[in-house]
DNA sequence: CTCCTTAGTATACAAATTGATACTATACCA
DNA sequence: TGGTATAGTATCAATTTGTATACTAAGGAG
């Protein structure tokens, strides 16, 4: 999933398959959410792990590094103690919020278990 | 992330967040193009195959089976040797087209030179 | 001097996902 | 009798993903 740029050759047939580029950028399991949660302005570290509870500091790391590396969200590191970084949206990455906000759309109106509190 | 209708008690964060419930459903490694290839008709086992090389049997057959229980998916069996088994969007399914569409739109249009440029 | 904070890293391990390969059924064709 | 075709299963190995826990830095409070 993230050999996007190393070495599919010719045999990949990702080439030619833009839905699946576009899922290996935001579909990680927790990119979907953590874009989401971006769209209404920065959050910090903690704020991510107060809102996604079972996500683990870990993966939260991981996942918020790769979205870096895809040039989709900006860390931005405060050199105070203790220690604040804020992550947000660039500009390419705000390209990608007519899709999350469509999938939000359809999350709403499809989950059944839906006592959904959250509006952006 | 197959466990949306068994064990999430009042623990799980997924109860509000309606982007989580969407990529769970069309986030597979696989799905997003299956579901793509399947907006402009139906397709055989092998055709799947035939389009995404690199997929494998059981995969394809895993991907197809989990769409097929979120209601995403017809499976069509025709009774006849050599078996053939047509997959098509269910009307539910159809629902995603846009998503799927916007995903094709995106991917297109950044795939070639990621982060290079952005232009509208 | 020790504890608190934030935003992580490091390590070890467990679980889930994915891949490779071989195998099945059955009618038709020669 | 053997080969071809399709749509899969079965099995095991490898990879990826996730969890748990301990640890770091560095300033301020007590």
């Amino acid at each position: 999933m993230r050999d996007r740029e190393s070495g599919y050759g010719s045999t990949g047939d990702r080439e030619g398959c833009p839905v699946e580029y576009t899922l290996d950028v935001i579909g990680g399991k927790w990119k979907g959410v953590l874009l989401y949660h971006m769209i209404d302005g920065s959050k910090r570290f903690n704020e991510f792990k107060r809102i996604c509870p079972s996500i683990s500091q870990r993966m939260l790391t991981l996942q918020l590094r790769e979205l870096e590396e895809d040039g989709i969200v900006h860390r931005e590191v405060y050199h105070q103690v203790p220690p604040k970084v804020e992550y947000s949206l660039t500009e390419f990455g705000q390209t990608l919020t007519p899709i999350i906000l469509l999938m939000k759309e359809w999350g709403k109106k499809y989950q059944q278990n839906s006592q959904c509190s959250i509006e952006s």
